[in-house]
DNA sequence: CTCGTAGTACGGCAGCTGTCAAACTACGAT
DNA sequence: ATCGTAGTTTGACAGCTGCCGTACTACGAG
């Protein structure tokens, strides 16, 4: 299966801005969606996350990941496929997302 | 001179939120404020950044920076001294502001 | 006291953000 | 062909954001 034929549009690794994955991670429900995506198996389907918002804001919230270039999506059957681009932005920003990730983890303890 | 008493209203360490210090470097404004703080003397005016923004705008800059917990405030003489709440932050998110500053002069080398 | 400097407060404004509902598309299963 | 599941698109809306100008306050210097 060649993954790259339904990727879908996402920042070359010179284009991802600081600030743009900042911003990205700097909400709730698209931190958590990060989250998740570190620490179960590398790519998920939206409807796994079990989010507190709608479809669509939920599709919302994915898009802003993957145009920050925080997350990649590709199609697999009907469902839509999440990954962290984690060594990409490890190349770019080394242990940024590392920490950030780390951070939460901390304050938001495992319930 | 006693700094706590004209120290401006600041978050305590357990009120900080990385979604709220994240939000706060998310704008290339503030992103580079910080920098700045880190880089220099450990405190600085804020008519010494010359930002490319009015005086009101700036005071607006610094208010978001203050009230996530990045920085810190206190007024000296007619002016606002402004320094990074770096080592409370370290603790509370270790790694988390060294990594983003580390990323910020990756990205915007010096002219 | 008067003046200049540093910063704040207020009000306004265009644009973005997070949210939803409803209608739609894409695909697999039966 | 029909149905159900997964996700997108569009339009709407309230609220926030970044920005400005103007008027104001606080302080030091003369």
């Amino acid at each position: 299966m060649d993954v790259t034929e339904t990727r879908l549009p996402e920042p070359a690794l010179t284009e991802i801005r600081l600030t743009a994955v900042l911003h990205a991670l700097a909400d709730p429900v698209r931190l958590r969606i990060a989250a998740e995506l570190a620490d179960g198996t590398h790519e998920m389907a939206c409807q796994a996350f079990a989010l507190p918002v709608t479809k669509s804001t939920s599709t919302h919230h994915f898009k802003v990941l993957r145009t920050a270039g925080v997350i990649r999506q590709h199609r697999r059957g009907t469902s839509r496929m999440s990954c962290l681009r984690a060594e990409e932005l490890d190349q770019l920003f080394p242990g940024l997302l590392t920490s950030i990730l780390r951070a939460h983890r901390t304050e938001q303890p495992v319930s």
